[in-house]
DNA sequence: GTCTATAGTGCGATAGAC
DNA sequence: GTCTATCGCACTATAGAC
């Protein structure tokens, strides 16, 4: 017999999910998620820091997804190559049948300014580790911080594609990014002419 | 005889600015930013819908500034020229004597967690506000939000370094928009060779 | 302007796992 | 014995309701 379950944290954020779509995230305490579970608020907050957190925690992985592309791109890749292998790689953690739970997910949020911060904030904390990983290979630190930045805002903007569409994430990436560039090429061509 | 003195909120905005920087953020409640201009907990929130509020309201006409620089541009510029307008724009909202306090409020920032997310979501509200002017100027919807996206990651990554540097806003930001357009040209050309 | 619910912290006690 | 998950209680500050 054991007296504690493993796996609290997924649990409770399993619960909190489920209220969180249906009485909304406002309207449900950390004392109600814990209650679920059988747990006290008290131990909701030693798993998770603050009553947000409970639907970000695990978010580590996906860093980690980004980190494991970068390490696979070929040494002479420039920043932005280095970022969509990065961008492949980040996709095959949202396979197709993943859908409908981020759905729900991002409903929640959408529906919330406080996640959305919270949200954002992952996605810049998300940045900066890449562009950790950029310099550690050799990047200087601006070309570092841009092509991280612009990996996170491909990375956005395909994933609020790929919740509403029925393609892949993969797929989807790699066309925003394809997008990106050219408008970068375009603006180029106009901004500094003929050389 | 005025009852009340105008710029209430300017004033417990100093006051915060200064106790934060002392105490810090987390060690300085609203009833004491109250207290120091002669006003109660229940003033501030009048004001400020949050604590943090308190060191961002203002930045709506920030947000002014980039729209009044889109609407300077050409129409027939291209999505990421009208940012590069708007970004010159934004950067005369930073004079160079702006920066000892701009330096003393980042310094608050940087040192508080829940300062940073409140920022990073006002950066956000800003560059979906300049997607929906370059919308209506008649750019798709993708276009758009890459464009806008990539000027307020440029604008933030110049900002910080006007904040260390000496240089004027515009000239910095000018450079990192053009580092970026060369990280651009250099993976299309990778990505997609020779057509 | 007062009153109250909730978030979040600090500390001590308990009890099983090792 | 140590380590770790849990609970319980007291407490403060935020923020919203009345």
């Amino acid at each position: 017999m054991v007296r504690w379950k493993p796996g609290t944290a997924e649990r409770l954020q399993k619960a909190a999910l489920e209220l969180f779509a249906t009485r909304g995230y406002e309207q449900t305490t950390a004392a109600e998620i814990a209650q679920a579970v059988g747990l006290t608020e008290r131990t909701f907050f030693r798993h998770f820091s603050d009553k947000r957190e409970v639907l970000f925690q695990g978010q580590e992985l996906l860093v980690q997804a980004f980190l494991d592309g970068i390490d696979a791109a070929p040494p002479e890749a420039s920043p932005l190559e280095v970022v969509a292998a990065a961008l492949g790689s980040a996709a095959s953690f949202f396979p197709d049948e993943r859908r409908p739970h981020s759905r729900t997910r991002q409903s929640v949020i959408d529906r919330n300014p406080a996640l959305q911060e919270r949200e954002q904030h992952k996605l810049t904390t998300l940045a900066t580790t890449v562009a950790d990983a950029l310099r550690a290979r050799g990047v200087d630190e601006l070309a570092a911080k841009l092509a991280a930045e612009s990996g996170a805002t491909v990375f956005g903007i395909a994933f609020t594609r790929w919740l509403r569409e029925e393609r892949s994430l993969a797929d989807i990436a790699a066309d925003v990014l394809a997008e990106l560039l050219t408008l970068a090429e375009t603006a180029a061509q106009a901004l500094r002419p003929t050389r």
